[in-house]
RNA sequence: GCCCCCAUCGUCUAGCGGCCUAGGACGUCGCCCUUUCACGGCGGUAGCACGGGUUCGAAUCCCGUUGGGGGUACCA
């Protein structure tokens, strides 16, 4: 039914601004993104906004704020425009209305009186196990449309599906098909004109010259509608190819549903506020439904653009687990280098009030020195702050744990003094007064020796490593918290 | 109800008829390393939903069952 396309590929991203990005679109949105890359061809992003009722300009920013944010780029659409402009529905309203106007001059539609429930009342009275319209405005006459209109009824325009079977092939599902008997004639657009879905994706799929449509499994079961359409829009020249579909599988949340938009675990803007990375939260996305090897897990995007083929994606649903996305994450953010983890570190770090905005001269050496501690013991940007704080903070407002028992106050009197005589203030002489106080001469272990000190230091059981943390910390500070501790 | 899709460790997956006494990752458990935690290293745990076929041979192909999901709008 699909003729394969051999055009250089075409592919879009149509989401409807209607509550806050979820992880499933930036799914779909990485799949298109990586399909077109990967073949040289055309990513799209377009704006599905003919739903007044529930489309929001917030919801509108939040898309394009996250699709920046994820570093999707797109060659044609909102904001960056192209030949094939607008893209956003809602301003395409001349176009639906022509196509419109063609298409109600053809036999493919009719114009349908009936309101309400009045399709079903009749299926079930007629005892039919299909819901859905049930065509009973096909083949009306003169008369009854007369008689219609003399009611006062509005009408709609109504698809007329053809008999016998809708077939194609799934780019990831393979064949499918459905007898039209249960794909029910479908509306085109409201009463008052305003065209509706069904009728704007695929005018605008035809108009854009998408060639692959690759989108969620929500929508398998519209596909039979849009192809019949597609077959009356190539016959009006709107059309020139029906595009190939590939149904992306659902991303799942807790149990076995599917992510709702209200699941903060969807919420998108909400990842990258945890501290992700997109590097680590696309890759864990790519994770599900997609793998790169057997035995690898870790890639970059450019990697994943090398090896996209989207006859490799998995058809079944996948859950989100947070905790491999953030262990994915971790692997992501270990991938940078210092100054870049630096510089995405700093947001949080100013957020936070632990480095004063802007950055001081002092500031930024202190970080400068203090990242290469930390880079390997964060899985998300946001632990930074709580790691680093106690280097930052002046005295007046350093913080402890209340963790200090009477019996550490010994263990401390011997630091302090070990390191009260230091000559010079290194992480290695440090490391030699502490351990011969402490280990040597106490006879503690390590565990015990360190720990009390830790928290005189950093304020916190963890921290950076203990002898780095307290030669950047320096020395008259240092040695004043383990006073302080004493007391 | 009807239609469609889906089905490998707890989770994500590799597997596209013999290489599988099923591989990797996350999780989990144990051990090691160690300046707490973490990182890192080593090892363990755990799976082809079920039943029929086809075949010399099936996780892989076919049918059915069961289970899950989606659709069934003048939403997208």
């Amino acid at each position: 039914m699909n003729a394969p396309i051999k055009t250089p590929v075409r592919v879009r991203m149509a989401p409807s601004p209607t509550g806050s990005p979820h992880v499933g679109l930036a799914r779909t949105a990485l799949f298109n993104w990586a399909f077109a890359r990967h073949h040289g061809g055309t990513f799209v992003f377009r704006i599905e906004d003919t739903d007044k009722e529930r489309n929001t300009e917030e919801s509108y920013e939040g898309l394009i704020e996250v699709m920046r944010w994820l570093g999707l780029d797109w060659d044609e659409g909102v904001l960056v425009g192209g030949p094939y402009g607008p893209y956003r529905q809602s301003e395409r309203t001349e176009i639906y209305a022509d196509v419109l106007e063609k298409l109600r001059g053809s036999s493919y539609t009719y114009d349908c009186f009936c309101t309400g429930d009045e399709p079903t009342a009749r299926r079930k009275a007629a005892g039919s196990k299909v819901m859905g319209y049930d065509g009973f405005c096909r083949d009306l006459t003169a008369e009854q449309r007369a008689a219609f209109e003399a009611e006062g009824r509005s009408s709609v325009v109504r698809f007329r599906m053809p008999d016998g079977e809708i077939a194609f092939t799934d780019l990831v599902r393979g064949d499918i098909s459905f007898q039209s008997e249960f794909v029910p004639d479908f509306a085109l657009a409201r009463a008052n004109g305003d065209p509706l879905y069904t009728l704007t994706a695929p005018v605008d799929d035809a108009t854009m010259e998408i060639t692959h449509v690759l989108r969620g499994e929500d929508l398998l079961s519209s596909t039979p509608r849009q192809i019949a359409l597609f077959e009356a829009l190539k016959e009006i020249g709107v059309a020139k190819e029906t595009p190939l579909f590939g149904h992306l599988p659902y991303v799942m949340g807790e149990g076995n549903k599917k992510l709702s938009k209200r699941d903060p675990e969807a919420n998108l803007l909400g990842y990258r506020d945890a501290g992700f990375v997109p590097e680590g939260l696309l890759n864990y996305l790519a994770l599900l439904g997609w793998s790169i090897a057997a035995d690898r897990d870790v890639f970059t995007l450019a990697e994943m653009v090398e090896a996209f083929d989207i006859a490799d994606v998995q058809p079944n649903p996948a859950r989100f687990d947070l905790k491999k996305a953030e262990a994915i994450n971790a692997d992501h953010l270990r991938m940078l280098s210092l100054d870049d983890l630096t510089h995405r570190v700093l947001p949080f770090l100013k957020q936070t009030g632990v480095v004063s905005d802007p950055v001081s001269d002092a500031d930024a050496q202190m970080l400068e020195l203090a990242m290469p501690l930390i880079s390997p013991r964060m899985n998300k940007l946001t632990e930074a702050p709580t790691l680093l704080g106690f280097l930052f903070v002046d005295e007046a407002s350093f913080e402890r744990i209340d963790a200090i028992g009477e019996a550490d106050k010994e263990v401390l009197q011997a630091a302090y003094d070990a390191v009260s005589a230091l000559e010079t203030w290194s992480t290695a002489a440090i490391e030699e007064a502490l351990r011969t106080a402490l280990i040597e001469t106490m006879g503690l272990k390590p565990r015990k020796a360190f720990g009390p000190v830790r928290i005189a230091i950093s304020g916190r059981k963890v921290s950076p490593p203990l002898f780095e943390s307290m030669e950047l910390l320096g020395r008259e500070r240092s040695i004043a918290r383990l006073h302080d501790a004493l007391l």
